[in-house]
RNA sequence: GGCCCCGUGGUGUAGUGGUCUAACACGCCUCCCUGUCAAGGAGGAGAGCGGCAGUUCAAAUCUGCUCGGGGUCGCCA
């Protein structure tokens, strides 16, 4: 061994002893004839001191130590002199005083400083990764990411559960996100797909009788990214026999308190998980993924907009569209510029503006609202009484502003929701040590695809419907319910879960109502469906989010979590990911490669 | 695929038509310095403003295209 302590470890209790030290110089200090340099591992800090004194050698030698170079060090644990301690760092009551010196490799003046205060370009950071995860902030990541997963598994692993590994290659089934494809050599022509997600793998494990099986496992979809979108993701996936939607719930429940609780101590945590339907997150928060952690619910004006007589609120009650609204408290006073701000942040989410109502807080109360007290571009066209019903809908008082938005229901309420987050961290409502899971239910099974006007699983064609909502199929598909149910932590989609279709019969009926034909079912399906006709337990589970997790736990984007993230357009710098390939390579998969630019 | 923001020494920013062969902080280099820990002091090097094409007497600053990073809508069962 190159060491026999490491950085962050020594204090006041071992002073006297010789230890051997090795580590990255974090800093120097040439005080000239005293030299001070904080050498870091991945435990922490320690200040090492060089007196020509104590060594003339090492001290000369340190004259040269520049950040990042890679070093080992011999010295004397001594107690600091008095008032030289330092409180910020654990071994701060302590330093060594060193007598060798041993240059393992100096390094090049690295890019960016090895710190958590600086803010470097993205592209820079990866480029240069295995400096940027020198950063103590990044390793913290790294290693709460690896608790949290070890605890998935000690937890259950102590439930009977078993862990399998399930192909990478695999076979593509064309509908829901795109595959990552990889050519067979040994087929030319024909590809396997990386897997989305393990899902009919799991539920051939079920018919298989494994009971309960859980996998940490990598899922693949090419699709764009975005700051919670990776190429590849890592998800929990977990599947149990013989259990019916409840069991599931209270088992992620009490996994997911057992992991945050024992990750993060002193963690504020609501128990049980708080429960609401989807149908209740819309009208609430306007998103089936609604932030808890703080208030500003939404509320519908259509009613009293429609009343009004106002154009704009006419044609889009009248065209289907809805007028909804939430009080920002105490923001009466924004000026022109932050209402714009807003109105950009609205826009972007699709709407076609943003109409406020700032009130005064000069007046009394709501009813005692004079037009005075009102800002509004909706003041000259609504009535006064009008909108004192809209403020009083909204919860509003006197000082607040009324954020409003009028159109399709869906784009409300994205634009809405997204206006809820900005609101609450512009008012700093959210408390940091708060993690704040949910049990969003009830999700419709399927949804009606505007364009195509055709039926699709909102979730996958495997999660099965209500009993009781099963005739309502090809009735009313828009009105049948699923088993199905998301987990939500700090206003991000953990993953989702169902309880399978295991009835051959309404498994064909849910094909049919898709629009696949037998044979594109047989194609895509077949080996399934052939097994759940081999006594297929009834059974269910849920693929929930390693990377997601991550992020609601430390409050950073989904690139902070994970070692080696690709940018947005789906390059890993570091790697220079993807490239062309060997001519030979391709000659010997069969494929030629067609220029079209570039 | 659409929209928005950003791109200036190694890093982060300022400069938004001429006074800019570009300013500041950190970093880097040299020298001084025995108690610093964002050490301090003195001095110094380092960019022609992502790229290309325009507009203009004059472009880091304006326009178009393009490349790169980020955000967002679509998309992501």
């Amino acid at each position: 061994m190159l060491r026999d302590t490491e950085c962050g470890e020594p204090r006041v209790s071992d002073v006297s002893k010789t230890i051997t030290l090795a580590g990255w110089v974090n800093r120097r200090r040439d005080h000239g004839n005293l030299i001070f340099i904080d050498l870091r591992d991945r435990t922490g800090l320690i200040q090492v001191v060089f007196n020509p004194k104590t060594n003339e050698e090492a001290h000369r030698l340190a004259e040269n130590l520049r950040s990042e170079w890679v070093v080992q060090i011999r010295g004397e644990v001594v107690k600091r002199l008095d008032g030289a301690e330092n409180p910020d760092l654990p071994t701060g009551d302590v330093e060594i005083s060193a007598s060798e010196l041993i240059v393992l490799n100096p390094s090049k003046t690295p890019p960016f400083e090895i710190r958590d205060d600086i803010e470097v370009d993205d592209n820079t950071r990866l480029t240069y990764r295995y400096l940027d995860l020198r950063r103590p902030k990044m390793y913290a990541n790294l290693e709460l990411r690896h608790r949290v997963v070890k605890l998935m598994r000690d937890y259950l692993d102590e439930r009977g559960f078993l862990e399998v590994e399930t192909p990478i290659l695999t076979k593509s089934t064309p509908e829901g996100a795109r595959d990552y494809l990889v050519p067979s050599r040994v087929h030319p022509g024909q590809f396997y797909a990386l897997p989305q997600s393990p899902q009919q793998l799991k539920q051939l494990l079920m018919v298989s009788g494994v009971d309960r099986y859980f996998q940490i496992a990598r899922c693949f979809r090419d699709e764009d990214l975005r700051g919670d979108r990776q190429p590849e993701h890592t998800q929990l996936d977990l599947e149990m026999s013989f259990v019916e939607q409840e069991d599931i719930l209270k088992l992620v429940e009490a996994l997911y308190i057992w992991v945050t609780e024992k990750a993060i101590p002193g963690v504020q945590l609501q128990k049980p998980f708080p429960r609401m339907s989807y149908h209740e997150a819309i009208e609430r928060f306007g998103s089936d993924k609604p932030d808890l952690r703080y208030g500003m619910e939404l509320c519908t004006l259509s009613d009293l907009a429609e009343d009004s007589g106002f154009g704009v609120f006419k044609t889009v009650v009248g065209g289907g569209g809805t007028v909804r609204a939430f009080t920002a408290p105490g923001c009466g006073d924004y000026p022109r510029k932050t209402v714009d701000e807003l109105t950009e942040i609205a826009k972007s989410s699709g709407a076609h503006g943003m109409m406020f109502i700032a009130l005064s807080n000069e007046a009394e109360s709501i009813d005692a609202l004079e037009p005075d007290h009102i800002r509004s571009v909706i003041k000259s066209h609504v009535e006064l009484d009008t909108i004192k019903a809209m403020a009083n809908r909204a919860g509003a008082k006197p000082g607040d502003l009324i954020l409003m938005i009028a159109g399709p229901s869906g784009v409300v309420n994205t634009a809405l929701s997204n206006l809820r987050g900005e609101m609450a961290r512009r008012l700093d409502l959210i408390d940091p040590n708060e993690v704040s899971y949910l049990f969003v239910l009830d999700f419709p099974l399927f949804e009606l695809d505007p364009v195509s006007e055709k039926w699709g699983a909102m979730h996958h064609m495997f999660s099965s419907p209500r009993p009781e909502h099963v005739d309502m199929i090809e009735t009313d598909p828009g009105a049948v319910i699923g088993q199905l149910y998301d987990l939500v932590c700090n206003g991000i989609e953990l993953g989702s879960g169902s309880i399978r279709i295991t009835d051959r019969e309404i498994q064909e009926r849910v094909f049919a109502l898709i629009g696949y034909s037998r044979e594109a079912v047989e194609e895509r399906f077949g080996h399934l469906l052939r097994a759940f006709e081999y006594g297929a337990p009834p059974h269910g589970g849920a693929g929930l989010g390693i990377d997601r997790l991550l992020m609601a736990l430390t409050g950073q984007n989904i690139r902070e979590v994970v070692a080696f993230p690709k940018t947005q357009t789906a390059v890993d710098p570091l790697f220079e990911a993807p490239s062309r390939v060997e001519d030979e390579q391709l000659e010997e998969l069969g494929i030629v490669v067609r220029e079209t630019a570039k």
